[in-house]
DNA sequence: AGTGTGTGTCACATATGTGTCAAGCAGCCG
DNA sequence: CGGCTGCTTGACACATATGTGACACACACT
């Protein structure tokens, strides 16, 4: 699953830089040329980060910041502020709006692609990183592997799948409709009540070898992974 | 250190074959689109091995290999050409632009992976590994031998070659196309379940003198080599 | 041609994982 | 305290993935 990013731009040859290079890296990436359209899309499809230019046609970008932070689904989404000035005052009132980082334009295109890296990886380690680590669990991709206290573990291919889904967002409760989507695949049809016994076996695995309970019942709403 | 390779190419999906089956191989490198780029790369850093394409926009192949050859740092820095046609082949080596070896495209990607490793070897002995260890298996290039335990190990060429794709990244789990494609080649057509034949055979061989079962199966997803 | 080695494919045996159900529990609320 | 609802869990039939011996064929070498 590749990253999903949102350029929010107006000059179409800058956007068509950072798409140029975002590609390049690997991200999947999408262009909204103004404040109106960034929300649409928005609402579309929630991308993993925005790159978001400080003076946006319609809507302004820092009204944009402020309207992702207020809605729920998008609070704490990784935002980036392009912005042409220096000044300091801007500078603060960004970070202050929620901007997770900010670039001056013009920028060096490395040092972008460094920070998108750097933020991405605060926020969401599992999208960019080989092998995560949350709480006492560790879930290596490239050896599919997955140790807690430094016992292996042994998980079979949907356990698998399903921890991993899991690890892209600590925390967060799942449907199991989000669950069977994404874990599934949104093709397959299985019951809803089939993910109650995949978390029961991933429980039990890891649980196999002491240590509590690391994922937690929301009841009515899901599963979550526990973060601490 | 990694070997360091230049990749002056400029269709993207060819630099990024060639990318990806190089990193696999332990190589660190760098993509430079076009004639001029190299250049610019070439100056920056002095790579231990340039992969050149003939037909280079800016500045054509050919002329970036005069160039290599007429500045004194790089005067044997090796060099493989990439080229479309036989013909063309014939006058590189006709020309005497200086080019260690030259491969046609398309290119069978295991055999330029051999072609690079037998250039290396010949001008920057030390940088290629012949001898590599994980745990008690001793994988020697030269001799096309395998040892564990001090006891020999009589493999066919396809044996070998596998496990020396293992031995490229010890723990990390292969997917049966990922192998058919590095061990065999991906022009080649053979059922993915050969593969489970053929990593039975390299089992059986290498236990033959005792000792564990060094691959490990990981369901649904492929073969890896263990590390400890 | 004759021999030996290696290869790819198949068929069948085995191992392992999967989805569903149903009985039993646990939380919640009047 | 019931009674409702939602969650947990063991059993099980079934589905899929892997291991492996046999075999025919392709070479290389003599």
């Amino acid at each position: 699953m590749k990253p999903f990013v949102l350029i929010a731009e107006d000059e179409k040859a800058v956007a068509e830089l950072l798409r140029y290079n975002l590609e390049r890296e690997g991200y999947e990436t999408t262009i909204a040329p103004d404040g109106d359209e960034a929300m649409i899309q928005l609402d579309e499809r929630v991308p993993d980060l925005v790159l978001l230019d400080w003076m946006l046609p319609k809507v302004p970008g820092i009204e944009v910041c402020r309207r992702i932070r207020s809605k729920p689904e998008t609070a704490n989404l990784p935002v980036i502020m392009l912005t042409a000035r220096t000044e300091e005052a801007d500078r603060i009132r960004g970070l202050d709006t929620g901007a997770d980082d900010y670039v001056t334009k013009p920028f060096s295109t490395t040092e972008l692609m460094a920070r998108v890296r750097a933020v991405l990886r605060r926020i969401r380690p599992a999208l960019i990183e080989d092998k995560v680590m949350v709480g006492d669990i560790v879930v290596d991709r490239t050896t599919h592997t997955v140790m807690r206290n430094g016992e292996d573990i042994h998980l079979g291919p949907t356990e698998f799948r399903l921890l991993d889904y899991f690890i892209q967002h600590p925390g967060r409760v799942f449907s199991r409709e989000q669950l069977l989507d994404g874990v599934w695949g949104s093709d397959v049809y299985v019951e809803a009540r089939t993910v109650d016994v995949h978390v029961g076996r991933l429980r039990k695995a890891l649980m196999s070898k002491g240590g509590d309970d690391p994922i937690r019942t929301v009841r009515s709403a899901g599963y979550s992974l526990r973060t601490n």
